[in-house]
DNA sequence: GCCATAAATGAACATCGTGTCCAATAAGGA
DNA sequence: TCCTTATTGGACACGATGTTCATTTATGGC
């Protein structure tokens, strides 16, 4: 029960723990941004969300737990819309539009999510989270060698340090030019990682 | 006194605070390999440095504190091998060389720092100090417009989850591979950078 | 609408890690 | 040697975790 907090089938009816999962998530999002994840209990968790206590561990065994699950909603929420973005535009790593606007949006948040007082565990999610965007978003022909999750992971961790200097400094930048300069900046990486389908890093033995 | 852990001037010449921070930061660095960084507590720390609890209290606030005085070594480590590579070879961010070696004769603690068991505040220090590095490598008159810290940031960030990647599936690939790999995606990235003095990412208004 | 089922509640409990304090002891340095 | 300073270990209060249970309350199937 506890460890499938969103079943994709509507298995649970019951409204009881679908009004108590969306108020701890809500909370979560809540004290999130006020506290950032460190400072976060079960049970500031359950004040905020006017539950008792031992409710939360009816539906989750920990605070790591219920972060999953409201990080599986995020990461389908992006993903979705990066495909739309895709569609629209054959450009490669198209959804960091989306995203940066979405960043953008939801400052306070993401603030949370990347920032100093956020946690290993989410930040490492979401790092994930970006790594695994490029790397859908590359073609499949890209793929081959051993380089190609390494370009991924190249990218992933500069978009995603890029976000982070960029809420957490609070810069005067506006969406629009972090993403042009993002894509300005890996346009060569995309083109140099497709140019070399062989194993040109052979290094020098 | 537990804020000052290396004080630059020897005021400190009593052996057993030496012997007690020596055998503290050796605790350290054995539990971050065995456990990760999250796992310890004040109590094994101890033990392992044979050492009494209330001791520890002596010397350090609490176990962040310990690392950061482990981690200002690290820093300085690096920081003189880098620059004396830089003196070396002219390249910009000549400092990964001597980097990505060093990652790879320590693979086990750099596991440890960079890994999934590895605590946010660890990580946090570590990307700070290799966007740090970049920063100072680069070129002074690189340094002008707001886009300068963010390269700094992108690449940063890059080499990063590129060590991160590297290390944590304990991928095969020789660190001189990894370095050409780094060196050959950076450098388009840093061309342009330096193509652009003025503000290029105006965006669209 | 009734009722069996399932969820929510709150209080109590054991456990663990933290950080502090202190008197007694051991070791260092001049 | 002798004074100073660090170490020791045990006791303490505190706060957070996760579990259990008897009781109350809401839901959905009938």
């Amino acid at each position: 029960m506890a460890t499938s907090p969103t079943p994709r089938a509507a298995q649970r009816t019951d409204r009881r723990v679908l009004r108590t999962r969306e108020a701890l998530r809500g909370a979560l999002l809540n004290l999130m941004v006020e506290r950032g994840w460190d400072a976060i209990d079960v049970q500031s968790l359950c004040e905020r969300a006017n539950i008792g206590r031992s409710t939360f561990y009816l539906h989750y065994p920990n605070k790591e737990e219920l972060l999953k699950g409201s990080f599986g909603d995020l990461r389908t929420a992006l993903r979705s819309e990066a495909k739309q973005r895709a569609r629209d535009s054959p450009d490669q790593l198209a959804f960091v539009g989306g995203l940066v606007e979405h960043v953008h949006q939801q400052q306070l948040v993401f603030r949370a999510l990347l920032g100093r007082r956020s946690g290993h565990y989410v930040q490492d999610r979401f790092r994930e989270l970006l790594v695994d965007l490029v790397e859908e978003e590359r073609p499949a022909g890209a793929r081959r060698s051993w380089h190609a999750p390494a370009v991924s992971n190249y990218l992933g961790g500069a978009l995603f340090q890029l976000l982070a200097w960029w809420l957490c400094a609070s810069r005067p930048q506006r969406p629009q030019e972090i993403e042009a300069m993002f894509h300005d900046l890996s346009r060569p990486v995309l083109l140099r990682a497709r140019a070399t389908p062989g194993h040109p890093y052979a290094g020098t033995p």
